[in-house]
RNA sequence: GGGCUCUUAGCUCAGUUGGUUAGAGCAUCGUGUUGAUAACGCGGGGGUCGGUGGUUCAAAUCCACUAGGGCCCA
């Protein structure tokens, strides 16, 4: 019998599943987009729109698997895109790849010599074309895998001859204004390749040097003109572990607050670093530390002139802050041609930046090097260390040294030190011509922070501390070394003549990008310069053509992917515009590509390319340290590997639920509570859909003012969801949409609005007014909050709409075509929520106080209970109680509900069950009643259920 | 070492111009239901707001210092 009556109730019904089965089924969602052509029909959707929103993608590297943390960065552009066309904007979203560089030419490089093979530039290149080329396709398909949107047939590639020639314009604007010039700069270098290295080409092993102390001689109106003692000969006393280097001395360091001492050794007097005089007199062997006749700070001798031990140039005191009194001398040995430190001190003092040393590593013959250095190679070849030779300019230094009365001391000296990784032999630091861009000659510092400022007014720089970044790095940005000796990347189009001084132009430039732009920069490594300048009118200063060969240096790879915007923008590629109204990429891109962009922005255009600039946090573990670092995450950290464990809707969640402006954890835990949370959304729009079934809006459809006081609550509360998840869209807070998404679904819905109306939407008859009221309220709220999580959920809210619209798994009107949702004003009801905010308090002291009597076994379910309510007439929740009493059991899911109102009387709450009350349990509905009316079959059910039951 | 930045329950987040016993969801524990059922309800426990010192009648909130993270430099 009681199946009987069960089966007269109208009990949800959906196809849509309860068990998400995301890995699985995410992938044919895909398929389905990718037929209808998603992506398009979006663009389609607005391109009638007056509103335009050009979130300009920064490129990814192209030699990897997707990194979680690229999936994070490429879906939160993903959520933006989505959530601003659904706003009505057209979005444009045209995907790059960043392809040119060292780590791509270095792998490449290593295959090759693994194979043993000996191919030409041209053909290096090729490889590392189709090396790029294969991960292109590769990121790509795990792009979409995570859900993102975008143009992909239509994407920007930097190694695209397009591309390349784009950016040569870029950079022939640069040349027009006369701001690109040559000056050296120490690169590391190898000796047998001739050819500079990178960092990364680097491995540091032991190298057994010679450490040598040397004077440099105090000339005596020196020493007068610095109040030192001059009554015996004086000199100031360096360390270094690079003999060869002494040749390039073209200053000594001191630190300005270091206290410096003149010792006596007898004879003559040295002059170094108060803490350090004792260990150099060990060093020197002297019996005990020589007394201190003067203590002077390092400050106070600057541009004191000293001599060189050997050929005859001045070597001043500069200061530097990197001296320090660890060990040495406390008076550093400073070679701006042959270090890093060196260098930045070099131009900081307007020093030369002197290097003597052609590229196969020998001496150069400059009239300043002493006839028998000239030819000797500064540090060991290949053959020196199978005959474990010491460097024979090393040797020869000292002897020089020596001869002059400069070499104090001398010491056997085993130290990590850089090693070429191909030729294992050490490496020298060694200055070369390279091409730069001066900032400050055309005020485009000045113009670019001005920009800066700029856009900081209209609050682009999200979160606003971002300003603070980028300006710290345009300030102190130093001249722009942009070019590279490096094989795969956009040749730099200068010409060099046989004295190798070097041509380059601006129209030039141009006409060789226009060639570029349809043969490719492999042209200029396979034609010669006469080809290449075919049909090219040349600089009127220029030499012929035939007498002109191609420069080998490519452009820093910041000059291509700073060069996007104007390459896709500019072009309106994909129907974008200049300027971008968003960049968005991680933090460390202030000093990167924001910063590239914003100088190309600013020196081809005049302008910033971007109107906001929004940054994210990096991926850290569950310890907030970097993941690199971490022992628990032994696992590659590649988007696939969570993708496959969890399925991109809970990924897309978990990105969500993150304030990103901060690191972002990622951990097991965290992924599992994301989970949970994602199940608990799921089956409330499952529960919402399955108690529409029966449910057509256009004809069973009530008018919001005819809707039941708990439905105008229901509704009064989405409208409010509605506003506050529009406001943290907007500004980019989608953990705060995260965060009210999930407590509407489980407090507002779940626990309150759905419980209660699973009574109304099962018992009554179908088409009962109450009933339709509340499905009229769920379709409408269904509408909403489906779309409010179509953003960040992309597969589960399209799943839920197909289901909802057609009840298809997959239809062709995507939620992703549907507009925003508004909040009707007539959704707002202030009377209702504010007798809400009182019946939901009395509502929680109900269940306290239900749950003794369950605990104690003598009721179930909540509608086992009768209630009454004790309470005062002045009490402030009276009048709302006293209004909606007729509501009361159904709000608080029991069967009866009683007002005691009493003077003097806090609130509170007795509970008996309902037999106790003298009711009768309706086997239908569940409620104890007062009475049952005798069915005409079966068995006796309440008045309301017979009512359903007949209609 | 420098610049920017973060630190509130096991996890993710709220905490308005400093003002009662610091909130929410998830997780956890107990429990009900079996008509959202690998789902849902109810109740409970859990925080000296990184630490220290100050300003104040009053500090998670303001100031100083400090510890530990992160990004970028050196």
């Amino acid at each position: 019998m009681a199946q009987d009556l069960k089966n007269t109730l109208l009990l949800p019904k959906t196809e849509f599943p309860m068990r998400a089965n995301l890995v699985k089924r995410e992938p044919s969602r895909i398929t389905h987009w990718e037929k209808l052509d998603l992506y398009a029909a979006i663009q389609k959707n607005r391109a009638e729109s007056e509103k335009t929103f050009v979130l300009h993608d920064g490129p990814p590297f192209t030699n990897g698997d997707v990194h979680i943390g690229t999936a994070l960065n490429k879906t939160l552009k993903d959520i933006v895109n989505r959530f601003k066309s659904m706003e009505g904007y057209r979005t444009p979203y045209v995907p790059g790849w960043d392809c040119h560089g060292l780590p791509i030419e270095q792998k490449v490089v290593q295959e090759i010599r693994e194979q043993k093979l000996d191919l030409t530039t041209a053909e290096v290149r090729a490889r590392c074309d189709a090396f790029s080329e294969k991960w292109i396709e590769t990121q790509k398909s795990q792009f979409k895998r995570v859900g993102v949107l975008a143009d992909w047939d239509n994407e920007y590639k930097t190694k695209s001859p397009q591309f390349e020639a784009e950016i040569l314009r870029n950079f022939a604007s640069f040349a027009d204004q006369d701001i690109v010039f040559r000056s050296k700069k120490p690169v590391y270098w190898s000796i047998p390749f001739e050819t500079a290295l990178a960092e990364a080409e680097i491995e540091y092993k032991d190298h057994t040097a010679i450490a040598i102390w040397v004077k440099f001689t105090v000339p005596t109106e020196e020493a007068t003109k610095f109040n030192l003692p001059s009554d015996k000969p004086l000199s100031i006393v360096i360390w270094t572990t690079t003999p060869w280097t002494i040749p390039a001395n073209m200053a000594i360091a001191l630190h300005a607050n270091v206290d410096y001492v003149v010792a006596d050794l007898g004879e003559e007097r040295i002059l170094v670093a108060g803490e350090l005089l004792e260990s150099v007199a060990t060093a020197v062997k002297l019996e005990s530390t020589p007394p201190v006749v003067h203590t002077v700070k390092g400050a106070d001798l600057e541009k004191l002139a000293l001599r060189h031990p050997f050929i005859d140039r001045a070597s001043p005191v500069v200061l530097a802050d990197y001296v320090t009194t660890e060990s040495g001398t406390g008076c550093v040995h400073t070679a701006p041609g042959h270090g890093g430190d060196d260098y930045v001190t070099g131009l900081k003092n307007g020093l030369d930046i002197y290097c003597p040393v052609a590229d196969d590593g020998t001496y150069l013959d400059d009239g300043q090097i002493p006839a028998d250095l000239v030819g000797l190679s500064c540090l060991e070849c290949v053959e020196d260390l199978k005959a474990k030779k010491p460097a024979v300019a090393n040797i020869a230094v000292l002897k020089k040294l020596s001869e002059n009365n400069a070499l104090l001391a001398k010491q056997k000296y085993v130290h990590s030190y850089p090693h070429c990784w191909r030729s294992k032999t050490p490496i020298i630091f060694r200055a070369v011509d390279q091409w730069f861009v001066t900032l400050d000659k055309a005020g485009h510092r000045g113009k670019a922070l001005s920009e800066i400022t700029k856009i900081a007014e209209n609050h682009g720089w999200i979160p606003a501390w971002g300003e603070a970044r980028i300006r710290g790095a345009v300030e102190s940005r130093p001249d722009w070394c942009i070019s590279r000796q490096r094989t795969w990347g956009v040749p730099i189009p200068a010409f060099f003549d046989a004295d190798k001084k070097a041509y380059l132009d601006g129209d030039v430039t141009r006409a060789v990008a226009d060639k570029i732009a349809t043969l490719g920069s492999n042209a200029w490594y396979d034609l010669p310069a006469s080809e290449i300048l075919d049909g090219i009118k040349l600089p009127a200063d220029w030499p012929a053509a035939s007498e002109l060969t191609c420069g080998r240096d490519t452009l820093d790879v910041w000059i291509d992917s700073g060069s996007s915007h104007s390459a896709v923008l500019k072009q309106s590629q994909g129907n974008t515009r200049w300027p971008a109204d968003l960049y968005l990429e991680g933090s460390d891109q202030h000093r990167g590509w924001f910063q590239s962009s914003l100088w190309t922005g600013v020196i081809a255009h005049g302008s910033a390319p971007y109107k906001a600039v929004l940054t994210h946090g990096f991926i850290v573990d569950k310890d907030r340290q970097k993941i690199s670092k971490s022992s628990t995450y032994q696992k590659p950290q590649t988007s696939e590997a969570y993708i496959s464990q969890y399925g991109a809707d809970v990924i897309r969640l978990w990105i969500a639920s993150q304030d990103f402006r901060d690191d972002i954890p990622v951990d097991d835990e965290i992924l599992k509570n994301v989970g949970e949370s994602y199940r608990l959304i799921r089956n409330t729009l499952r529960f919402q859909l399955s108690n529409l079934f029966d449910f057509n809006f256009a004809a069973h459809g009530i008018a919001i003012a005819d809707l039941d006081v708990l439905d105008r609550w229901a509704l009064q509360q989405t409208a409010k969801l509605i506003k506050e998840c529009t406001t943290a869209y907007q500004n980019y807070e989608f953990h705060r949409v995260y965060q009210l998404c999930n407590q509407f679904c489980s407090v507002t819905l779940s626990a309150t609005y759905h419980d209660i109306l699973k009574d109304r939407l099962y018992t009554l008859g179908a088409s009962q007014p109450q009933r339709r009221s509340s499905q009229t309220a769920i379709h409408h709220i269904f509408d909403a909050l489906v779309k409010l999580l179509a953003p960040l959920l992309c597969f589960t809210a399209d799943e839920a709409w197909s289901y909802r619209t057609s009840g298809e798994e997959y239809i062709d009107d995507s939620v992703h075509l549907q507009d925003w949702p508004g909040a009707p004003e007539e959704w707002s009801d202030e009377t209702i929520a504010a007798d809400f905010g009182v019946l939901l308090r009395v509502r929680s002291l109900v269940n306290e106080r239900i749950e003794p009597a369950r605990q104690a076994g003598t009721i179930g379910k909540s509608l086992d209970a009768s209630i009454t309510l004790q309470l005062a007439s002045d009490d402030p929740a009276y009048a709302a109680l006293a209004k909606h009493l007729e509501f009361l059991p159904e709000l608080f899911i029991v069967s009866q509900v009683t007002l005691d109102v009493k003077p003097d009387t806090v609130l509170d709450v007795s509970v008996s069950t309902g037999s106790e009350s003298g009711l009768q349990r309706c086997p239908r509905c569940w409620r104890w009643v007062s009475e049952l009316l005798d069915a005409t079959e079966g068995e006796n059910t309440c008045p309301r259920c017979t009512t359903a039951l007949n209609s």
